[in-house]
RNA sequence: GUGGCCAUUGUAUAAUGGUUAUUACUUCGGUUUGUGGUACCGACAAUACGGGUUCAAUUCCCGUUGGCCACCCCA
């Protein structure tokens, strides 16, 4: 067999060898032609054909994998310790679903969404969010029927075309709680407070941003204010914003643009235009969040990008020095959601989270206290038990033992792969195992197993009969 | 969607218009037979893709794709 040749190389041999036969004597020519064929065709079989993901998803790899797991623990328990209900709804959706509640005129619909027709010539897409699937799913299941208010929590993978950034993805995971049939302003502090209280507990603390804006009339109201002013200082906007004052002149209020800020600083305040109804419901929402001792900030420029939202709307910032700026998630109240969708008029609010920020941020402050070496105080220290065998018969045995410390929920670290005892020790070292059971011939002929303690070096033999309970016990310190 | 920066083995890196593209880690195998932490030896593995300039391109130029950052938007 002749050596392996990269591609490249080949090429290259190839270019270089046509060039000398064309110097070269004639007699030379075939030879070389003949060498170039055989590249060729070696060449043919290496080229490899590779595949990858699509832009802006992700594979989640096993040192990750962890941490959604954990994400996943603790926003499972956050929620049902509210009271809310797990669900899942298809992926796959009506494409009106979403135009109609989020609304033409939003970058969610007119840009990013994932449309396309099915087999049928049906328009389908990939859910962008949950809130709307959600709504859809409590008209169709008829959920009005159930003792109100419907809690639900979800999560799972969401997806909008946009341009992918650190912590931005196409598709993306989400974890919310919607709960809906209940318009009191309890349901917006305990919606806040789960939220609040999930990130907590994944050891993020946060501020939350708040603001109304208040019932459709009166945002009418205010928009007629809001434009008739932006139109006054028409000149000082910058170009973005001179067009968006006609097709969606509260977006102007969230510009970074500096001349915006300083027109918007003088902008008239929504607030300000609340019915009596809406301001009291917001301060309502506002007085529960000081009783149940959560931070927030009134961020009067809050307007979020969804059509459906009323009253109250939030958004959830992290509270580190380093990434003030990522929104972590973000909800509020939709109380004519349910109705525009055709389901009989339902108050609702709810939340989501972003899960891939999240897990981001968990992984900068992982590796910032493995940079500092702190991580050993999070590390919380646990016997790991690695089993080796060694020989034919002991792999046999060996996978009967396992199987009998599985079913006791019982779970020792193995690998099969490895035949000579010294490479398994290595692995059992690496991954960091304070003991190791050892079962090789002997211990087969006199059904024992040698229990090694890698810190101490010190062996000792025990009862195969008696392994369940000797490993439970180890592995209990 | 707009703009800026970038692309070398699984990861992190070095170098170069010219023979075999550096190094470390990882992975795999070994340093006699059943014992890890070290040490030694060896193997696998890369110039993203396509075009152009050139005698010669991984290097220079263009395009594509992808990544990062900012804007936009959002979670």
């Amino acid at each position: 067999m002749p050596k392996k040749i990269s591609p490249k190389a080949v090429k290259k041999t190839l270019k270089d060898s046509k060039k000398t036969t064309i110097k070269k004597v004639n007699s030379k020519k075939k030879v070389v032609s003949k060498v170039v064929n055989k590249f060729i065709i070696e060449n043919k079989k290496e080229k490899k054909i590779t595949y990858n993901t699509l832009r802006g998803m992700r594979d989640i790899l096993p040192r990750n994998g962890e941490i959604w797991q954990r994400v996943y623990e603790v926003v499972k328990n956050v929620s049902t310790s509210y009271g809310f209900s797990y669900v899942e709804t298809p992926i796959l959706e009506q494409a009106g679903l979403f135009i109609r509640s989020i609304g033409r005129g939003t970058d969610v619909i007119d840009k990013e969404m994932y449309v396309f027709e099915d087999k049928d010539g049906e328009k389908v897409c990939l859910r962008p969010e949950m809130t709307a699937s959600l709504a859809r799913s409590y008209i169709e299941n008829g959920m009005q029927n159930m003792p109100q208010p419907v809690k639900m929590w979800y999560h799972g993978q969401m997806f909008r075309h946009d341009r992918p950034q650190a912590g931005r993805f196409r598709q993306f995971y989400q974890f919310g709680c919607e709960t809906i049939g209940d318009s009191g302003p309890v349901t917006d502090a305990e919606l806040i407070s789960v939220a609040y209280n999930t990130l907590k507990d994944l050891g993020i603390e946060t501020v939350v941003h708040i603001n109304s804006i208040g019932t459709l009339q009166d945002r009418e109201n205010y928009i007629v204010e809001l434009v008739s002013y932006l139109r006054s200082k028409r000149s000082y906007l910058s170009e973005e914003s001179k067009k968006r004052i006609n097709k969606n002149p509260l977006r102007i209020l969230d510009s970074k643009d500096e001349q915006d800020i300083a027109v918007i600083e003088e902008a008239p305040q929504i607030i300000d235009w609340l019915s009596p109804e809406s301001k009291k419901f917001f301060t309502t929402v506002l007085e529960y969040l000081d009783e149940i001792e959560i931070p927030y900030v009134l961020n009067p420029t809050l307007v979020r990008g969804l059509d459906y939202y009323t009253n109250t709307v939030f958004e959830f910032f992290c509270d580190d020095e380093e990434m003030v700026n990522i929104a972590l998630g973000g909800g509020g109240r939709y109380d004519s959601l349910i109705e525009q969708l055709g389901g009989q008029p339902t108050p609702a609010a709810g939340f989501a989270l972003g899960l891939d920020r999240i897990v981001l941020i968990i992984k900068n402050k992982q590796d910032m206290l493995e940079r500092a070496g702190l991580l050993g105080l999070e590390k919380i220290k646990k016997n790991k038990i690695f089993f080796a065998q060694l020989g034919e018969k002991a792999n046999k045995k060996a996978l009967y033992i396992l199987e009998l410390l599985r079913r006791e929920g019982l779970f020792v670290y193995h690998n099969f792969s490895k035949s000579s005892l010294k490479a398994q020790m290595e692995i059992a070292d690496k991954i960091g195992s304070t003991h190791t059971l050892i079962l090789g011939q002997k211990e087969v002929q006199d059904d024992s197993i040698l229990v090694r303690n890698m810190d101490s070096g010190i062996q000792e033999v025990v009862d195969q009969k008696k392994i369940c309970n000797f490993v439970r016990k180890l592995l209990q310190n």
